[in-house]
DNA sequence: CTAGTTGCAAAGAGTTTGCATGGCG
DNA sequence: CGCCATGCAAACTCTTTGCAACTAG
């Protein structure tokens, strides 16, 4: 299906692009946008396109109910992604050592894990470093 | 606060022992255990107060709606889980394998995986191998 | 007995969809 | 112009909760 370039699209993706290293909700984007004419629907559906793509990614964090998207500048599911359980930033790993992990995994376990689908959640360095208040 | 282990309770912890190699959700086990008295209020909330116990663990496959859940035999976190994304089965990885990618991560990256809320998805040996249909 | 549990039905939250209108190319 | 996209509101799905009746210990 052809895709038109419409104001929304180009907003969502903005803000997207903006904040790639972290995990925004729909809930929050419709809260920042909405303000300038997107509609939660036009973001849920933009959403799904854009997953559709490849240019955006759906995750699902544990215990939260919501659904976190986040942009993947164009190279996509070469490397795993480090989820910051506190900051909800996201990191990505070095290709080398996701290929050494995905690897040593298919040894041991004869099994082939999957770059796209998996999320490593845990503190990254800064929020291990405070372990307190700040988001 | 203490528990009572009414036979609600009894049939959802058989149910999940019983399936402790994949992932349930909460409507299948009502639909199995609903034509034996557990509506399905109980079993959420049986749900949540065994995740609680740490008897069980809750995770959202990507691209799911709804979440699922697993039996822990007792032995909880110490290991990260494989889940086939294709059969549903989870696997428990080796707790040297476990330890040995944690502290992999944590020198690499700097950051301080979490044991319970990090799955691993992909295709198990099984799954691999026969690349075609079957549950 | 008494505190924890249950079923039911209603409330909530997040997400999806039908429909008529509006806009990109 | 034609097809895609939007906004709105209603529908849906999964999950949670209030309440009165019930049961395990």
């Amino acid at each position: 299906m052809q895709r038109y370039m419409t104001q929304q699209r180009r907003l969502l993706l903005d803000y997207l692009k903006a904040h790639a290293d972290q995990s925004v909700s729909a809930r929050q984007i419709a809260g920042e946008l909405g303000s300038q004419d997107v509609s939660i629907s036009a973001v849920y559906r933009n959403l799904a396109a854009l997953e559709q793509d490849g240019s955006i990614r759906k995750v699902s964090a544990p215990g939260t109910r919501e659904s976190y998207y986040q942009y993947l500048g164009g190279h996509c599911c070469e490397h795993l992604h480090l989820s910051c359980k506190k900051c909800g930033k996201t990191f990505h790993m070095d290709e080398a050592q996701t290929e050494a992990l995905v690897s040593t995994i298919a040894k041991l376990d004869h099994f082939a894990l999957d770059r796209a689908d998996t999320v490593l959640y845990g503190l990254c360095k800064q929020c291990v470093e405070r372990k307190d208040g700040e988001s």
